[in-house]
DNA sequence: TGAAGGACTTGGAACGTTCCAATGAAGAAC
DNA sequence: GTTCTTCATTGGAACGTTCCAAGTCCTTCA
């Protein structure tokens, strides 16, 4: 029932003054190491904590970041918050999340709704006083965004517009180098004629397929590329695979969107009893728990999404400590990585 | 450069008092309409955005609940969050996410650096003045605890020890339940000789383990009842399931302490040319993605975690409802659910 | 001996809210 | 016409910090 110890009472316990009490607190050098351990000691007795509000709402500087995620509950923002809490923890600043909700499978559901949602995350996370923001793949238009956000710093990661890119730091995956690893990996195993199977026609998936496309094209291979349009579920693997099956010339390699459409893709090929790789190769995206799994082992692309949090943190705190100064946005693509495991191999002889 | 607007900005636009503006931001039902149109025409127009901070200090009541997770990269305490975000959507209360780190593989270090991390986060919500706590999966010791927590109501899911107990609500799988309907499904289905392969030796596997042994033994089979330890590890189900293979006498089911492992008691027995279910059966724990595959498609048991997520919720509010009052904390046990697949069939013919 | 300086320490004024008590105006009751 | 009641509105005092300017006490040095 008895409200929280504060200042005042440590400042009693230890017969000092309040103001020395906050220094102590502060960590500042000039408090004599007798007062300083007879504070600590108060502090202890009578179970003192800060009060973070408070501290917040005096100094105008409050070492703390907010980081918005789309949605907690995916692994995907998992480990991009990894690499933030990562850079975080070695840095002075506290971290606070706010978390926009959850993504439903529904894709148009999912972009209405996520905007107005990550746009109220925003907003309640700004509010708390934060010295800059961290967002990962915000669908909120511009204009909303430059009002809820004044003049607070920001950085975007995983997603963004042109027009978010004109004011804000942004860090992306480069989907051109990922495309270009996955083809390069497949065409040394000899393989010519691979099959896309896309994750939709959303923006990200969109690019992605965009990606692969360009790419054929630059190793001369457009005549032998084909594309499938799928969703981020296994039965979308399940399906396509299906239908590149009953064609009459069969691809040598099926590169999934994700991983999740890859281990569809292979429930089919193992239902046919098609070998992987001997018959045909399959790759992935993601490098997510499921490509580890010994019973799929799927080559796939890691996204660095580690890299992404760690990078979009530091940017913050540069953008933080030049407040105030002009800057050009910067526009970071960190390069992804192949992890090859068995589901890719040499193309089978005597295809085409 | 300049500083938020603030309530005394509202104020002067809005020719009002800086308390009838505060009146309106609290829907207070007193303010004529004719001001508060005023005063909300104002506020959009400069952009202002009440100061949480400066809310909190004031008010004794935040409305908001603080989340102490322990791993938000863990799909475990995502989906745990997922039912407290769920039920708190539905309540005027707002949710402040703290993390405490990320689990590492060494269990050693998963005790005892994880319990000081978590302490500190539990610190550093509650001095963001919140209302409740809701703690998932603590390792703190009792007492550190109850100096960090003061007399703020706090709710504990999916671990917890006696000591707690007496003083907390607590929220947690019937693991007890868990095992009796895996050993019914498998005896429903002729088989009596189990294995099970354990997560270690940690509290949490050791429990699971333990119950496996009361269960068989409830059922009369305590002497086809065998244990391998383990640790939560696609590996140690590898290895696991070659110990077994290399004994004279096979069990015709394993129960693997969760799914990670059974898949890699799923590819040993794959690389064994032995068939699932056909010649032995394979039960996992989590029912995660992993149990979804098409390619793994493993009998799993549900934790209902979403459902302890929004029961913690829930049962918090109540606590703070009824702050002050004697109370004697609840224990709930909240019953898992058998997810029947593919990996599990009857007995095979001959076997014993 | 006294002034200057350094090392600590202190009181007071914010920060942006909420909430209480007080204001004034307008209508109701006498 | 006076007093009472009701209601929207207002000013002022917190809430627990930080930070500045000002203080105290010692030591040092002329």
């Amino acid at each position: 029932m008895k409200r929280p110890p504060t200042l005042n009472d440590v400042a009693r316990v230890a017969k000092v003054s309040r103001s020395l009490v906050s220094l102590v607190f502060q960590d500042s050098p000039k408090v004599s190491e007798e007062k300083r351990a007879a504070v600590l000691k108060a502090a202890a007795k009578i179970g003192y904590q800060p009060n973070e509000s408070a501290r917040r709402l005096k100094s105008s500087v409050t070492k703390t970041i907010g980081v918005v995620l789309t949605d907690i509950h995916n692994p995907y923002y998992g480990e991009i918050f990894y690499g933030i809490e990562n850079a975080g923890s070695e840095s002075e600043y506290k971290l606070l999340i706010g978390n926009a909700g959850f993504e439903s499978d529904d894709l148009n559901q999912r972009a209405r709704i996520m905007g107005a949602r990550q746009l109220d995350t925003v907003k309640t996370v700004r509010s708390q006083m934060v010295d800059g923001l961290v967002c990962s793949s915000l669908r909120t238009s511009p204009e909303d965004l430059f009002i809820a956000i004044g003049s607070t710093p920001l950085v975007l990661i995983g997603h963004s517009t042109a027009a978010l890119a004109k004011k804000y730091d942004v860090v992306i995956t480069d989907e051109q180098d990922a495309a270009k690893q996955i083809i390069d990996h497949l065409v040394d195993f000899g393989h010519k004629r691979i099959t896309h199977i896309s994750g939709g026609t959303d923006v990200g998936p969109a690019e992605r397929t965009k990606r692969f496309l360009a790419e054929m094209k630059r190793q001369g291979l457009s005549s032998y590329a084909e594309v499938i349009e799928g969703s981020w579920s296994q039965e979308a693997g399940y399906n396509g695979a299906e239908e590149i099956l009953n064609q009459k010339v069969l691809p040598t390699a099926i590169y999934a969107a994700n991983d999740l459409i890859a281990t569809g893709v292979l429930a089919k090929l193992r239902e046919r009893k098609i070998r992987v790789p001997e018959d045909i190769s399959v790759i992935g995206f993601d490098n997510s728990t499921l490509a580890h799994l010994k019973i799929a082992d799927i080559t796939s692309i890691k996204e660095p999404l580690f890299q992404m949090g760690r990078t979009g943190f530091e940017l913050l705190i540069e953008r933080i400590d030049t407040k105030g100064k002009a800057f050009t946005p910067k526009f970071l693509k960190i390069k992804p990585q192949l992890v090859a495991r068995s589901s890719t191999g040499p193309r089978k002889k005597g295809s085409k």
